[in-house]
DNA sequence: AATTTACTTTTCAAAGC
DNA sequence: GCTTTAAAAAGTAAATT
């Protein structure tokens, strides 16, 4: 009865411990990623969840925060990427990446699919563009969906080439280099997937 | 909508037990253009050019043979091997033991999948285009995983078994029927 | 800007670290 | 867990030309 409690008093307590030192993690890493209370909140929650089911033993503390924190994004429609997570952590893309799928796995966790829309958020404000544009751009991406245009594209990917068309139809033009720099692209993705966009919805831009 | 999968087998891993200890080192020595690092691998590679297979050869005397398209090339390839092992001098005795390990298949639905709908509907399966375009479908029975693509092609793998690759190929294809996930090909062009 | 090469994902065994 | 081997799918990336 009594070696009973104890073990459960120690198990308590290393959890304790644990969660000490991981908040302190997650706090820093979501300030370096400017994220909001809420955002922050939901993936302690998560991180919590998976200590208790002892997803964290054997693997780095931070590879598991920030696991947490991509999945606490991606249910908040906060667009952000691994890579984004990822450099601010000792661990590699890689090892974020399979603590990730080990949270879907193991907890009970519904992820929705990632919105280019929520992408468009994020680089036209990184940009400063007007809400117009996003719009717009929000429009493009809605119409692309429904063609089947998106199905296997980096949502990064499809967001920028949104935003360029956007851009440039509501005459607050960027170059694909900008653009491609914050969403975390290269120049020839932003290329292909505005040559894809422009030809199947047939979108006709004013020659400057 | 009709089924009218086509299954291509791509690629079958086995193992093959040949219950004797080998000469490693001496294998390296005598027979031409195989590869031996004991630091950075354990096994032999040897690469046997017709039909096109790799062998990883261990010390214990079992192998993994990979890159085989189908059941008789690999039989055929694990003759070869051992025809050639024995031909630069390796003393082999006794009959090998094949078993298949994993046969790693490509198919075409011919339909367009509605990825995010069906990563909605379906059980089991992990969609990230952020970092991968297909699906990933881990099917109970058979114990297959399937990397569903919108084109309708996938890849079939982890199965033991070539009915089992027909039989997942039919199942998800229902399924995904079932879900109102899939829809024709506007044009096809045909291949050859 | 077009090619080529290469990496992402999944599966599996082998022996050893 | 890692190391090595093979193979497909489609997207993205980087290095050449």
């Amino acid at each position: 009865r009594w070696r009973k409690w104890q073990i459960r008093a120690r198990i308590q307590s290393s959890i304790d411990r644990n969660l000490a030192q991981a908040m302190n993690e997650l706090e820093r890493i979501g300030n370096l990623l400017n994220l909001s209370k809420a955002v922050k909140d939901e993936a302690a929650l998560i991180y919590r969840k998976a200590v208790e089911k002892g997803l964290v033993r054997g693997r780095s503390i931070e590879s598991v925060v920030a696991a947490s924190i991509y999945a606490a994004c991606r249910r908040m429609k906060m667009a952000r990427t691994l890579d984004e997570i990822a450099q601010f952590t000792k661990a590699n893309r890689k090892e974020v990446a399979r603590c990730y799928r080990l949270i879907l796995r193991e907890l009970e966790i519904d992820v929705p699919v990632s919105d280019p829309k929520d992408y468009v958020t994020r680089i036209g404000n990184l940009l400063g563009l007007s809400g117009a544009t996003m719009r717009t751009a929000a429009d493009i991406i809605e119409k692309a969906k429904n063609m089947g245009l998106t199905a296997g594209k980096d949502p990064a990917g499809l967001a920028a080439a949104a935003i360029y068309i956007a851009a440039l139809l509501n005459d607050e033009r960027r170059t694909q280099k900008e653009i491609a720099q914050v969403a975390g692209v290269t120049e020839v993705t932003v290329r292909n997937r505005y040559k894809e966009l422009t030809q199947e919805l047939k979108i006709q831009i004013p020659s400057q | 909508m009709p089924y009218k999968a086509v299954v291509n087998i791509e690629n079958i891993v086995a193992t093959v037990t040949l219950e004797q200890s080998l000469d490693l080192y001496a294998m390296e020595r005598s027979v031409p253009n195989v590869e031996y690092d004991p630091d950075q691998f354990p096994g032999l590679i040897f690469r046997l050019e017709s039909p096109k297979v790799t062998s990883l050869i261990f010390k214990s005397g079992k192998m993994v043979v990979t890159g085989a398209k189908s059941t008789d090339e690999l039989i055929k390839a694990v003759k070869r091997i051992i025809k050639t092992l024995k031909k630069y001098g390796m003393q082999l005795t006794g009959k090998p033991k094949i078993q298949i390990q994993n046969i790693v298949a490509s198919a075409n639905l011919h339909v367009i999948v509605n990825l995010d709908k069906a990563a909605f509907l379906l059980e089991n399966n992990m969609y990230e285009p952020e970092q991968f375009p297909g699906l990933i479908y881990r099917m109970d029975e058979p114990r297959v995983v399937l990397l569903i693509f919108s084109s309708g092609k996938m890849v079939i793998t982890g199965a033991k078994r070539e009915d089992e690759v027909h039989k997942a190929v039919k199942r998800i294809f229902d399924r995904l029927a079932e879900l109102d996930c899939i829809r024709p090909v506007e044009e096809e062009e045909l291949e050859f």
